[in-house]
DNA sequence: CAAAATTAGATTGCATACAATTTAATTATC
DNA sequence: GATAATTAAATTGTATGCAATCTAATTTTG
């Protein structure tokens, strides 16, 4: 007989699963768009969080977007080679490394404007439930800062 | 000056960032506690959906989980490698694999059931919220479903 | 019914993610 | 001011994810 503990482990039960699984889901429906500009959606967030704020540690880039120096360090070697970044050792205190655009990283700003409108069609909420979802969104990753 | 293009690039207004990010960060509040049962959190919900329903196909399993073989295919091998699951051909249709629990991977479940709650905990929302969130989370999905 | 099209899994290749560790630089402490 | 503690990145190792391709089995079609 169902019990309360094979409720609790049911997949449906658990908001967990629909937010690992939508996370990746429209991540992948940005690939394709990013393709054109020959990025990925990772190396995407890094630039727009550059094209906001240029000039940012690894550090405070990791803070932003909830990644870590594993993840980051090779990423940001790629935008390098692809010439999109350039790095350099912070004066103050050699330990940092400052990232920033170049030229041709700052130019796609203007190729990327169109593309969270193109995957944003494919989502099918209202613009208030977008809203209410993004707030509850921005709630989860708040709560999990101060731990 | 900044005009709508930029607004349109900020990170903070799309709704992808904060999806994918708060998937990635309450995925990674699992992984303490599935260590202990020696699973990651994609073997966990491979393991959670035969719970639900034992002896399904690789290709089952991905719809459910929104996943391909090229994830599932390893993963399920190793799964098999810690006696946790068996396959079989499918007698009707060779092509199919059935996947099933193993004795020991039924015994999981009773273990595993005490992790959601804890996880749970560390999401700062509301009974109300939590469930409008589920609710909105799974429209989004849904909604990518029929493309 | 034989050839073509489709389908289920497996394989390959590339790009994350992240824990854990290491290295170099800076701060705090005695 | 030398040593200890801390901090920023880089490195290492393991586990996804997924597109693209391949192989074998089944269905569809002329």
């Amino acid at each position: 007989m169902a019990n309360y503990s094979d409720e609790v482990l049911k997949l449906s039960n658990q908001i967990c699963f629909p937010l690992y699984a939508s996370g990746k889901e429209i991540v992948r429906r940005y690939q394709p768009h990013l393709e054109k500009l020959n990025i990925t959606y990772t190396q995407y967030i890094v630039l727009m969080v550059l094209w906001e704020n240029d000039c940012l540690s690894v550090k405070e880039i990791g803070s932003r977007l909830y990644l870590d120096s594993g993840t980051l360090t090779p990423l940001i070697n790629k935008l390098v080679a692809k010439s999109y970044l350039k790095k350099e050792k912070c004066k103050k205190d050699e330990r940092e490394l400052i990232i920033s655009l170049t030229e041709s990283g700052y130019k796609l700003k203007e190729k990327a404007k169109e593309i969270p409108h193109l995957v944003a069609n494919k989502v099918k909420l209202s613009q208030e439930e977008a809203i209410t979802l993004y707030n509850l969104l921005y709630k989860v990753l708040e709560g999990f800062k101060d731990e």
